[in-house]
DNA sequence: TCTGGGGTCCTAGGACCC
DNA sequence: TCTGGGGTCCTAGGACCC
């Protein structure tokens, strides 16, 4: 059996643990730039907020119900994930992290009643890190999935351990709100008559073959108990590592510009040194405003391969600029800029360049050094001269929360 | 004024090989 | 009249996830 323990409105809920007299208030937590909500506390949902729904369309609502607002502070909600992980890990060593709110728990071994053992586990990480989780227990990865829908809507936890149970838990699923099955294909299927999970599961399986390829079928089976979503605990390196922002406004001027491609490109790289990976290949896109009405949408991208693939700063950024050179425009006004590396391979079998010499010993030094001094003062503390040190396209923030679990001089302050 | 960011997997079709 | 058969690799696009 394995169970999804999965935070509650995670991102709202950290914030929760550090303003404790928001309990029972509505609080969203928007996404970078402070553009669309992506966390909502259940009287968020309530007032009729939706996931992804621009702020500034719901500027009257939120005013008017006093909705308490903040910018997203990914160190806060990652420290808080790994937190919640660590304390899981006790329950079972076997535990897949599949996102930063949610992870799979392979319950084999357990000999405790499940429902008594995830109520344990929920009081846990309530006492140990504060936030609210809902747990689904089930013999596949796709009906846990389901079960945890139930169990938030119920107490908490919800056990799949029987046809009768199952079947019940499937007519009570729709369609759209099974794991692998997203909007076009929940289109597709009502249109056929199927509206909820157990009527999916009534379809003939070579039909959803050639509709919905084997992802579809694997879907199926995993609905009928049948596990075929394998249940994987290693993290695997990535294999493509992206870093894009928008701009906290509109730039035309290159110099700005590059300021924030080479930015991208060094996150990237730092990415890429976490995971000791290379690559080889390295994408940088730029575009203008896609929902504006007067100017023309512009979007260009160029990918670029490395002769040696690469995970230094001066390697990456060099690439990405040149890149930029390349497909800038002058007289358009940009709003977001994004580097993409990809070809990822291990750094310890780098293949060598014939016709270059290549001896870039001295870079992956700098590249180490600047790690190491950036980790102990703060974030681009040492950088390279191009990534600027204007702020002309930096992300709005206004609403941030402080970094009160990884910066000592922004702990949480009590009253004396 | 204002609309996120970062990933994965699968398939079809084209180019190419012998 | 008739125009092989069997492969691989790559890419773009479409679907999905959080």
């Amino acid at each position: 059996m394995y169970a999804l323990v999965d935070g509650n409105n995670f991102y709202v809920s950290c914030e929760r643990v550090f303003k404790p007299m928001l309990e029972g208030k509505p609080v969203v937590v928007l996404s970078n730039n402070d553009g669309c909500i992506i966390s909502r506390s259940n009287e968020a949902k309530a007032l009729g907020l939706k996931m992804a729904e621009p702020v500034f369309k719901k500027k009257e609502i939120i005013e008017k119900n006093n909705i308490v607002v903040f910018s997203s502070n990914y160190t806060l909600y990652g420290d808080m994930s790994n937190r919640m992980m660590k304390t899981l890990q006790t329950f079972s060593p076997d535990i897949e992290v599949y996102s930063i709110d949610e992870a799979f728990l392979n319950l084999k071994g357990i000999q405790t009643n499940l429902t008594e053992y995830a109520k344990q586990i929920k009081a846990t990480i309530q006492k140990n890190i504060g936030i609210p989780v809902g747990i689904g227990i089930a013999n596949t990865k796709t009906l846990a999935k389901i079960a945890n829908k139930i169990a938030k809507k119920q107490n908490g936890v919800f056990v799949i351990d029987s046809e009768q149970i199952r079947d019940w838990a499937l007519k009570n699923t729709p369609i759209e709100g099974v794991w692998g099955i997203g909007r076009q294909y929940s289109k597709m299927l009502m249109k056929s008559g199927v509206n909820t999970a157990f009527d999916f599961t009534q379809l003939d399986a070579s039909w959803v073959r050639g509709k919905m390829s084997v992802v579809g079928q694997r879907t199926r089976d995993e609905l009928l108990g049948q596990p075929c979503i394998a249940f994987d605990t290693i993290i695997r390196a990535k294999k493509n590592i992206a870093t894009t922002r928008a701009f906290g406004k509109k730039l035309s001027d290159i110099s700005i510009i590059a300021e924030a491609v080479a930015t991208h490109a060094v996150r990237c790289a730092e990415k890429l040194r976490k995971q000791k990976s290379v690559a080889s290949l390295i994408t940088i896109f730029i575009h203008s405003d896609p929902f504006s009405e007067n100017e023309k949408y512009i979007y260009k991208s160029l990918t670029i391969t490395i002769s040696k693939a690469s995970n230094t700063n001066h390697e990456l950024v060099k690439a990405a600029l040149n890149g930029l050179k390349r497909i800038y425009q002058p007289n358009i006004l940009y709003k977001k800029t994004g580097i993409i590396v990809s070809e990822i391979s291990s750094e310890s079998y780098v293949q060598g360049n014939l016709f270059e010499e290549n001896n870039n010993a001295q870079l992956k030094e700098i590249s180490k050094i600047t790690d190491l001094l950036n980790t102990r003062f703060g974030k681009d503390k040492v950088k390279l001269a191009v990534q600027g040190v204007n702020k002309d396209w930096k992300l709005r923030q206004e609403k941030l929360s402080p970094r009160y679990t990884t910066r000592w001089d922004e702990l949480l302050k009590v009253k004396g």
